[in-house]
DNA sequence: ATCTATTAATAATG
DNA sequence: TCATTATTAATAGAT
């Protein structure tokens, strides 16, 4: 059905095989069509090309595996015990898989950590510790805050109480220097003065009021 | 093709289907051998009349298990759907959740927070909040006692602050009285004497060192 | 089933 | 890849 006759044999040109391949290909899916339409039969036609292209066709009203099934009832060849296989294999993995998922969840919040090791406890601690820094930012930087400022007041404090003490011992000394040198009853009313760590602050060392 | 053209549709002879069927099952089936040898393709090809009657062709050097596992890889078309539509459900549906679960692991590291909304992110906030408790309850312990500790210490400073300027304030009171009464020199050494809120602590007022 | 007039498919070619 | 066409192949209808 050509200009010339061939011999069916490999077409060794590939350029032309491949022509060939898909002039065929279109006949051979006409023929399937028009016998499922003429002839109210089923057909399944699946082709691959030499380059692994798939061309298929199925029956109107009917789905592969239906095509299928009737072919295993028919052929007594049961295809499907593999793929049923596989699908359940996938599905055991996927449960597997949402287990350990669960678990990493549920020790995130604290629980399931009895049958860790020590290695997998180090872990996920450093990885708690990553999302709390995150998390906690804002509280850290409120705490940061106050604590900066805890500081600072008491630094404050620390100088003030200081330079009181200083400024006062000053005066004192002043006065009492006066006192003494004109009146006697003067240096009855600084009988108290002050010693260096004997004055009215007691046991309270000013180094000792740092922060920790 | 043939002494009259025909329209492509079901032949309502019954026999004349069942001729035609025959006839043009064998001319497809020759021309799917033909398609094989010429182009070397994989051909598959399954006809059942309408009386269910089989008939097979696949090329050479395969079987139908190899012919459908490729057909299974190359065809987008899951061809085993309808009979495993529970299983692919369930597969999907795992796979759903699995995406899910990693979702929530990623948040809780602090990652993949975009699209979520105001009641979601809430939701997320309080989880994490509650797994940040557990997990900083020792750090909290420590700040909460760093912050007692600092609240103390200023408290303290802050009384011996007050009695320190009471304390003086009296005697310098007790001191400036005397020297007023015996001599014009000591009221200049007392010039400085302090009034409420104008002593050398300058603008710091005790009741503003409160811890916030 | 077989035959054959006729249509359909397609190999070679552009 | 697409179109044309000479030629072969398939087959509808008849037997």
């Amino acid at each position: 059905m050509g200009r010339g006759k061939i011999e069916i044999r490999r077409i060794e040109n590939s350029t032309n095989r491949q022509v060939t391949y898909s002039k065929r290909r279109t006949g051979i899916l006409k023929k399937a069509k028009e016998l499922t339409v003429l002839c109210d039969a089923e057909v399944s036609l699946i082709m691959f090309s030499s380059t692994g292209k798939l061309t298929d066709y199925i029956s109107p009203n009917t789905t592969m595996k239906m095509f299928f099934d009737k072919y295993r009832k028919t052929s007594e060849y049961d295809i499907w015990q593999p793929h049923y296989q596989q699908m359940q294999e996938n599905l055991k993995k996927l449960k597997e898989i949402n287990t350990k998922l669960r678990r990493q969840i549920a020790q995130r919040v604290g629980g399931d950590l009895e049958d860790l090791n020590i290695s997998e406890l180090r872990g996920l601690e450093q990885h708690i510790d990553k999302a709390l820094r995150i998390v906690s930012q804002r509280k850290y930087s409120l705490i940061h805050t106050q604590t900066e400022t805890s500081k600072k007041k008491i630094k404050q404090l620390e100088e003030i109480n200081s330079n009181l003490v200083h400024e006062y011992e000053q005066r004192i000394e002043e006065a009492y220097a006066y006192a003494t040198t004109n009146d006697e009853a003067m240096s009855q009313v600084f009988a108290f003065r002050l010693e260096p760590n004997q004055h009215p602050l007691g046991g309270y060392a000013l180094h000792d009021l740092r922060l920790a």
